[in-house]
DNA sequence: TCTGGGGTCCTAGGACCC
DNA sequence: TCTGGGGTCCTAGGACCC
């Protein structure tokens, strides 16, 4: 019998914090923001002490913050506020102004992800990744892992987590990873829930539709408009209606979720299919008036993701640019090369294309730069990743923004 | 002062080719 | 006054996830 594990870290970032100050356990903190240091400060003010030892107060306050950032994971605590993942700050910072703020610290959070997953492999080797605080694991073939149907495997896994990182987790074991993943919600925090095939009617039916993974806000609220409100709302109609009513394949997906059918493998090993990098700025900028300002950020940007592709062995062939306006409308443009390239000036060359196609008169938000069609460049013939033509000089380089000063002079 | 950053997958139209 | 059909690639946007 298939036994598929879905483990979900609690609060991961929050609880990561929780560990190098202890001293704020039990109070409201939430997690991110983003580019201000809030720690660096801290740390230098109480550079005479261990880090444990510097006073609840001394924290910085919701209150306080200033800025566009969103809230990674909040801790139990402040959720009783209302506050959650991807609320915005500053209205996190109205329902619960005394909360303490830190920012994500991405070193740390990386080590104790690949600290717990190690630890999960050397016990049940088939794993997936989904992200730094979530796995699917495949219990099915490891010894044990059918005993109270994952039960007192999934009890190892958490004991083992605990041990090396002093962190805690929850698991939901279930025939398949659409029902685990819904299973893992059940006993939050540092919980277990195992759940069979047959349970799908009286554990899994009564859930609102937006428990599945796979139905968000849009989906919700299309089946709200239909007054199907439950997964067994939606395991009441039948197949053909979902299709006329949401499509071929998203119909027919959604009749088998909802009678908990997921024949989906876990997958251990994937190959990234575009990497990327963008930024929202702190205020919004404008392409004329702001423009030395966007152009150090754009080509910062293509910088980046050719670093990014480089240290982890990758070239691409597609470049796209990716804009968002004030008013919060997305805009992309991409280009396929005929080569594949991992270099900054070319990229920067290729995405500043992009941006002459599209509508810069409106203040911008965020800028983003993309490379897609990814290769490992040692599967690839040499012609196919040859570099063009030089750099141009930096004088003959065609700025960014030229030519968008002004509506006039966008000829 | 609403709404981060990094991804995947799907759809749909048009170009282009046989 | 008629205009195949299938396959693949490119592009833009959107839904969704962590």
């Amino acid at each position: 019998m298939r036994r598929i594990a879905h483990l979900d870290m609690d609060a991961f970032f929050a609880s990561v914090e929780l560990l190098r100050y202890p001293q704020l356990k039990g109070l409201p903190v939430v997690i991110g923001g983003g580019r201000r240091s809030v720690d660096d400060l801290l740390l230098r003010r109480f550079a005479d002490r261990p880090v444990s030892q510097i006073p609840v107060d001394a924290f910085p306050l919701l209150r306080d913050y200033v800025g566009r950032g969103v809230i990674t994971t909040a801790t139990y605590p402040a959720r009783q506020f209302g506050v959650g993942s991807a609320m915005g700050m500053m209205k996190a910072a109205r329902l619960c102004p005394q909360a303490i703020v830190l920012p994500v610290d991405f070193e740390e959070v990386r080590r104790y992800s690949r600290t717990f997953k190690s630890v999960i492999r050397e016990i049940a080797p088939v794993v997936e990744d989904r992200g730094v605080d979530e796995v699917y694991i495949d219990f099915t073939d490891v010894p044990g892992g059918q005993r109270e149907g994952g039960r007192v495997l999934a009890r190892l896994i958490q004991k083992s987590i605990f041990e090396a990182t002093g962190l805690t987790c929850s698991i939901g074991v279930a025939p398949n990873k659409l029902i685990a993943k819904m299973a893992s919600e059940f006993h939050k925090p540092n919980g277990i829930s195992i759940v069979y095939e047959p349970d799908v009617q009286a554990r899994i039916w009564p859930l609102p539709v937006r428990k599945i993974n796979g139905i968000g806000p849009k989906s919700e609220a299309k089946l709200h408009r239909l007054h199907l409100h439950t997964i067994g709302d939606i395991a009441g109609q039948s197949r053909e209606w979902l299709i006329d009513n949401f499509g071929q394949a998203y119909g027919a997906w959604m009749h088998d979720a909802a009678w908990g059918r997921d024949d989906r493998p876990v997958v251990t090993e994937s190959e990234p299919v575009s990497m990327s990098r963008e930024t929202t700025f702190d205020r919004d900028l404008h392409a004329v008036r702001d423009r030395a300002e966007l152009g150090a950020i754009f080509t910062d940007l293509c910088t980046r993701v050719a670093e990014d592709l480089q240290r982890k062995g990758y070239v691409g062939r597609t470049i796209g640019i990716k804009l968002r306006y004030d008013d919060f409308r997305t805009a992309t443009r991409d280009l396929t090369l005929d080569h594949y390239t991992a270099d900054p000036a070319t990229i920067r060359r290729a995405a500043g294309q992009c941006l002459k196609r599209v509508d810069l008169q409106q203040r911008l938000r965020l800028l983003g730069v993309r490379v897609g069609k990814l290769a490992r460049p040692d599967a690839l013939p040499d012609a196919a990743t040859e570099q063009p033509a030089p750099p141009v000089a930096a004088e003959q380089t065609p700025d960014l923004f030229h030519g968008f000063d002004t509506p006039q002079d966008a000829r």
